[in-house]
DNA sequence: TAAAATTTTAAACGGATGTTTAAAATGAGC
DNA sequence: GCTCATTTTAAACATCCGTTTAAAATTTTA
């Protein structure tokens, strides 16, 4: 194996873990068993070195999801628990793309939008905007009384629920053994979030009820 | 004004704006104009400086908020968008607090659960258990069909939804600026937030439609 | 006013971080 | 075998961080 990569392999498991500014570089390449000076050489930068991480898995993952989105797209009258559960294979399937592969993925998506004043942000929707497009576009098939506007917020909704609970899914796990002795899964988590957050965009687009005074 | 409360003042805009993490002692003093050590010698470490920080708003913020939940608890029948509804008062009365306090808490709300390995989560939920409680008792009494481990999981993904829009809720302002020519405010993004977080909590109980193969 | 307690100040400490340097080691091409 | 480009290495660099120290200034107490 390259020391290229040795550094990715080593830093996508404690970035997933610690966080993008909570990983060394020292930490890094002593997992890697690599110099110090290799990330600088190899990457240029710390913060290249995270692009890089994300992009191995957005060239994996990007074709896939573009694809299952099209189906949807192409169904006659999809509804928006069929839209999200098209991001399940190919989710899933990061796990034969690596080791826990689904995991470190969403997880490495959660710290990108907390860490690092959202570069990360824009890294994705700028290097990769077909998903996105597809997203939306089969949303608006889903639920076209939605108005464009609306559906931003939504989205953006749907990003946190998404991008929070993955971040935090370690703690929940542990909760979640502890208090209801069951051994939950990240697919298990995925299961669980589609309901919601299919009912969430779906929700009905009424005003808020008057102020009762509660 | 003392110099404990120039420095909270100070600490609570900078971890709002940049996150508790991204905020030195030095940053805070300064923006403060008072010396660097008055920080340790006030409050001891940072680690306490955020949660004087943090305790000032709680303080304020509980016992309206266990007030208006109680009052949602008392109804007969509330449904989850009462529910979620009680949050608005007492949160945008934190503008009579302090200027722009509904948008520097949620902010900070939505750091202390990215940053810091979540141990303000851990603070918040022992030391402000009344708040945590009330809620789970009116959501189960709009809701009473929803398992204790259902709700569990949608009330974590609510988190989500709340913490990340707030987090994020800079830059979702300026797109929503740019893209839509509408000015939102916090509280226009609360408004957006609640029907999708009650329809999310609301959502059937329905195991995923089988695969189709899309 | 004098003494005592509290607060403020400038300076330094010890440690961690990302990055750079320049020499050493390794590999490929002829 | 020698040359030249690539890669690896150890060491240092320049900053930044939270925290501590001890003296100076200020306020409180008697």
């Amino acid at each position: 194996m390259t020391t290229k990569d040795k550094i990715l392999n080593a830093a996508e498991k404690l970035f997933a873990e610690q966080g993008f500014n909570g990983t060394s570089l020292r930490e890094i390449t002593s997992a890697a068993e690599v110099n110090l000076a290799a990330v600088n050489y190899h990457f240029g930068s710390k913060k290249e070195l995270i692009k890089a991480v994300m992009s191995r898995y957005m060239n994996e993952l990007s074709p896939n999801l573009s694809a299952t989105l099209a189906s949807v797209c192409a169904l006659e009258k999809p509804n928006l628990t069929q839209v999200f559960s098209a991001f399940v294979a190919p989710l899933v399937s990061l796990n034969d793309f690596r080791e826990n592969g689904t995991a470190i993925f969403l997880l490495l998506l959660g710290r990108g939008y907390s860490d690092s004043q959202g570069f990360l942000r824009w890294f994705l929707t700028t290097r990769y905007p077909e998903v996105m497009e597809n997203f939306i576009t089969a949303v608006k098939k889903a639920y076209p009384e939605l108005s464009q506007e609306e559906m931003f917020w939504r989205l953006h909704f749907t990003m946190g629920t998404v991008v929070f609970t993955m971040s935090s899914s370690k703690a929940l796990i542990d909760i979640a053994l502890n208090d209801y002795q069951k051994d939950v899964s990240i697919t298990h988590i995925i299961e669980k979030i589609i309901p919601y957050v299919a009912a969430g965009v779906a929700a009905p687009i009424t005003p808020l009820a008057p102020d009762t005074g509660v």
